[in-house]
DNA sequence: GTCATCATGTAAGCCGTTACATGATTGC
DNA sequence: GCAATCATGTAACGGCTTACATGATGAC
């Protein structure tokens, strides 16, 4: 979740962490995250290799490392940062300045993390926030997902609405009444969002029966 | 958030926590909660003397403990519980079907986590689910001040809008927008709960203007 | 030179989850 | 008697928050 929406940001351009965070939360319109999770976040992710170190001011007393010359360049610069950020941290010394950059790994992540199915219901918004770097077919299937998943919803609570003999409450059908509108009011938005999709290819495009064959020639 | 769920279901009327988990689900519209936080949350909330347990099918070899006379009685009956669900589960024994109840104490919990305007954001739905169980007025203050609040958001979003040159791409517009109209829905449902509660007392009711003075007379 | 703001990070804790383990009850 | 469901619980972990600690930079 954190990562879709530093990976997402970061996609725009490179940014260091207190810069980041102010970007998604103006943007996405989320409540400002936390620096707790932020930053160590960014590290987990360049471990990961879907974040690089752009650019940093830390500061000399760092041991400098002559090429060994058999790692690849990139792996030992890493390390070297790595082993030097654990210095500067163990001695509480200077931590300096530094730019993130999403890497080729990181922006195939980004990707999967758009793409996975099993986070739509915690994730859907954040998802669409980021999803112009989506290919427009993997977005449309994206909205048409998560648009059958709320149809569903829709079609299902007549089973547990009346379990027995108890009737809801003023206050709790106004409650359920609510929820089914604000589902009502999604799937509009939805539908306004593919049809804006469709709309954006354009009707003449040649995208629009089978562009891609099927399995089955 | 989950003492809430609790406290209010009980608050219906005594029940098992497996019976309690599908009532919360099927009532509130929530999915269900777990048990590994319902069970611990049932001990935390009987040790805090909220809930009591009202009809136990423990099977014997606990030991029985002579009442001493001197502790009051209940308190007594408490910790001999206590010590045989230790005991039980230490030795891997059967554990009964345990029913709770709302005590006093839980009863006036339930009050405050209602009322406690920290947790509206995250938690209002659910004091919805269970605002029955408030006085009239304290009902209607409650949804006034959720009501101002989504009125501030509605108010703020100017601001941060087109913060430099950077234009929203559609997707993220369309996404503004619709957090916008959520939040124009839930006035609305805000003003018609309120609405109704104000008819329910009736036009005639006392209370209509000024019933408690400002600081300053 | 000092204060606000920018900037990075760690530690502890909260609140929930999934996975696991165990036993009781009921229907066939 | 055996399976499905009812029923209670523990352990480990996930993802985020708050609180804390530290330092850099720029305005005045």
């Amino acid at each position: 979740m954190i990562d879709l929406a530093i990976l997402g940001t970061l996609r725009e351009h490179d940014r260091h962490g207190y810069d980041l965070r102010k970007r998604i939360a103006e943007r996405v319109g989320i409540r400002a995250i936390s620096f707790g999770s932020l930053y160590p976040a960014l590290s987990r992710l360049e471990a990961a290799g879907a974040v690089r170190t752009v650019e940093s001011t830390a500061r000399a007393a760092l041991p400098v490392i002559p090429m060994t010359g058999s790692l690849s360049g990139e792996a030992n610069a890493f390390l070297a940062r790595q082993r030097a950020a654990a210095t500067r941290a163990v001695a509480g010394l200077a931590r300096g300045k530094r730019v993130f950059g999403i890497t080729n790994e990181g922006e195939s992540l980004l990707q999967q993390l758009l793409v996975d199915p099993a986070t739509d219901d915690r994730d859907f918004a954040l998802k669409v926030a980021f999803c112009r770097y989506l290919s427009p077919d993997r977005r449309v299937a994206l909205f048409e997902r998560r648009r059958a998943q709320l149809v569903a919803r829709l079609a299902e609570p007549v089973s547990h609405r009346g379990v027995e003999d108890d009737p809801l409450d003023p206050y709790l059908s106004s409650l359920r009444e609510r929820d089914r509108q604000l589902v009502v009011l999604d799937l509009a938005w939805l539908d306004q969002l593919i049809t804006a999709e469709h709309s954006r290819v354009g009707v003449s495009g040649s995208a629009s029966h089978g562009p891609e064959q099927e399995d089955n020639p």
